[in-house]
DNA sequence: CTGTGTGCAAAGGGTTTGCAAGTAC
DNA sequence: GTACTTGCAAACCCTTTGCACACAG
């Protein structure tokens, strides 16, 4: 198991973003994260940071490829830490399936399920697949 | 091929709703468009309908299974309309996928094609799936 | 020191609510 | 006549932008 601040330490090298204390806070707010998370989600996690700081933030990391947006079949936009090996032009996020849990609204990242593939009727020329699951998480269904 | 007026009729009859115009004009709409279609969309297509009888409409008929929010992949919600067996307590919509063109941003509601199932993890209790493929549509491959 | 990041205030856009007038049945 | 619908105004989010100050490198 890799040491917590150290891979902080790795995602800001790799992604040659200036380090501040709110990048941090958020970075490892994700970091203990088990699941896709939501702006609102971190909002609540953080006592001290500014929305705005917050929208920018996300911003930032997702064009420097430090997380990634997440559909969670609801209309509202998740973020997910990218794989280390991701870089600004080559996200590679749709070969694994997404889970929403209908009770509690957590949204996980199935990396051991692949998409199947599926054929579509002649005209469709098919560039990504994304695979949505709804139902209950692991927790809520005991 | 039924008659448009007759099926708008039957619509009507079968959701119980009282019958007003602007509700004919976004019914009709929704029978002339070839694929699910946005709040936006609608408002684009009509002249004299108010914005908020529009949402208020879209979600009476929701409510009365006239019509389903569908999950286009990029957060935007559309709307199709359901099949003639759906009701209030039955929307069957996830049996088929949906294509959202990443060129012209139209959804399609694919039924020919079905989802495949999927095995997940132990833990998780699958209830619903939802396969959204994105990529270029019949007009605009061309 | 220079360029980037932050935080406030204010603007912007989409959606919802309260209420009075209008309409379907 | 009664209950449901509509349309306006205003309220309510959530998100973005402008600008001055603060800070990382």
């Amino acid at each position: 198991m890799e040491d917590v601040d150290t891979r902080i330490e790795d995602i800001f090298k790799k992604s040659k973003l200036r380090v501040t204390q709110s990048r941090r806070d958020i970075l490892q707010i994700f970091l203990d994260a088990p699941h896709a998370i939501s702006n609102s989600d971190i909002e609540g996690k953080m006592d001290e940071v500014d929305r705005i700081t917050l929208y920018r933030t996300l911003r930032t990391f997702e064009d420097k490829a430090v997380i990634h947006a997440v559909n969670d079949g609801t209309g509202q936009t998740k973020y997910a830490l990218c794989d280390i090996e991701c870089t600004d032009d080559n996200h590679h996020h749709h070969d694994h399936v997404h889970f929403h849990c209908t009770n509690c609204a957590s949204t996980y990242c199935v990396d051991e399920v692949r998409v199947p593939s599926v054929d579509l009727p002649q005209g469709y020329k098919v560039q990504d697949v994304e695979l949505i699951l709804k139902g209950l998480c692991n927790n809520c269904s005991k």
